[in-house]
DNA sequence: ACCTGAACACCGTTCAAGT
DNA sequence: ACCTGAACACCGTTCAAGT
């Protein structure tokens, strides 16, 4: 049950990436940081560029077993719950969150079946809203597309700090999260 | 009118973030570049930092002026417009999207200005397509920052190939955009 | 199977110096 | 004012070798 090296290893780059960002991700660190030597991480990941794809998959399938728990909820609080879920842990792991969502060079660790998972979560969390009437009809993979956009721009822009901060009109990431369902279950009634 | 050596300095900065991202621009190959040595760039910039946010600077103030060309346009067409144009140059040139909205250490190189400029041609577009019928009633900051949350997240994810690839449901950005403007012009008549 | 240490090419940055 | 070249610390990666 001790934490296996790799482990280790993963949760030292992700303490680093949390610290100062990706670029303070370095292998030497991470192998002197889990008791090791600088070359250790090689014995374990191909090259840094799949060290950071472990971090992500990691983080990604953490984030999506959150959204599962989610879905025992009612349907139209469920979701709402699940973008906020989203919101904060952008906010509280800004760097976490762009490493996730940044470019993948290839479908390594298993991040596409992470993606998948989640993705398959938030259709099935629109379709109940719909059916209960809080959301309006149409495509729900579409539907959840819209709203997962706006949650990740939100999220995006609030984390680093380009959402109109302060004064009049300011709107969190949560707000506007609030104002996309709201306008949308105005649309359902219509 | 030729070009001066900074300027060339952030054409050849540009040029690398353009081909391999930003870990691509290196201080050295912008000096080589541009025709003189390693050493040079720090005569015009006070770091590897400093030369980003002077390319996200300027980035960012021609984009402010290409928007600032739409305001010409007939209200409602004009945000449509400019959300669709914000969309194109993020996925025309995703690593300059990502350096523009990542984080800014420092106010440094005006890019909070520029920033300025273009949040106050977005709220303008706003309030413009409220008087015209196509946006609901409210505060116009607050749901300019809904419009530009959704448009900034959808171009996000599709430039990174998060927006549920292929087969059914699948929307493109500008979709994206077009959906939630419906939504908005179906509240603005209730 | 897993780990080590030397070595190489590269990069950001400092410094002393040149015109 | 603007540029140069050597130097330093650091990093990713390869390789030969050890248990």
């Amino acid at each position: 049950m001790t934490p296996t090296t790799r482990d280790l290893m993963l949760d030292v780059a992700t303490r680093l990436l949390d610290d100062g960002g990706v670029g303070a991700v370095t292998l030497r660190e991470v192998g002197h940081g889990a008791g090791v030597s600088h070359m250790a991480p090689y014995k374990h990941f191909a090259g840094k560029e799949d060290l950071l794809a472990a971090v992500a998959a990691r983080e990604l399938t953490r984030l999506a077993g959150r959204l599962a728990e989610i879905r025992t909820r009612a349907p139209d609080a469920a979701l709402r719950a699940a973008m906020r879920q989203y919101v904060a842990w952008a906010l509280e792991h800004p760097a976490r969150f762009k490493l996730v969502f940044g470019a993948w060079s290839a479908d390594t660790q298993g991040l596409g079946a992470a993606a998948e998972t989640a993705h398959t979560a938030l259709v099935d969390l629109v379709t109940r809203a719909q059916r209960a009437g809080a959301l309006p009809a149409g495509d729900p993979v579409r539907l959840g597309a819209l709203i997962r956009a706006l949650a990740h721009g939100a999220a995006d822009l609030a984390s680093a700090g380009h959402l109109a901060p302060g004064g009049k009109g300011h709107a969190s990431a949560d707000d506007l999260v609030d104002d996309l369902l709201a306008y949308l279950r105005g649309a359902a009634r219509r």
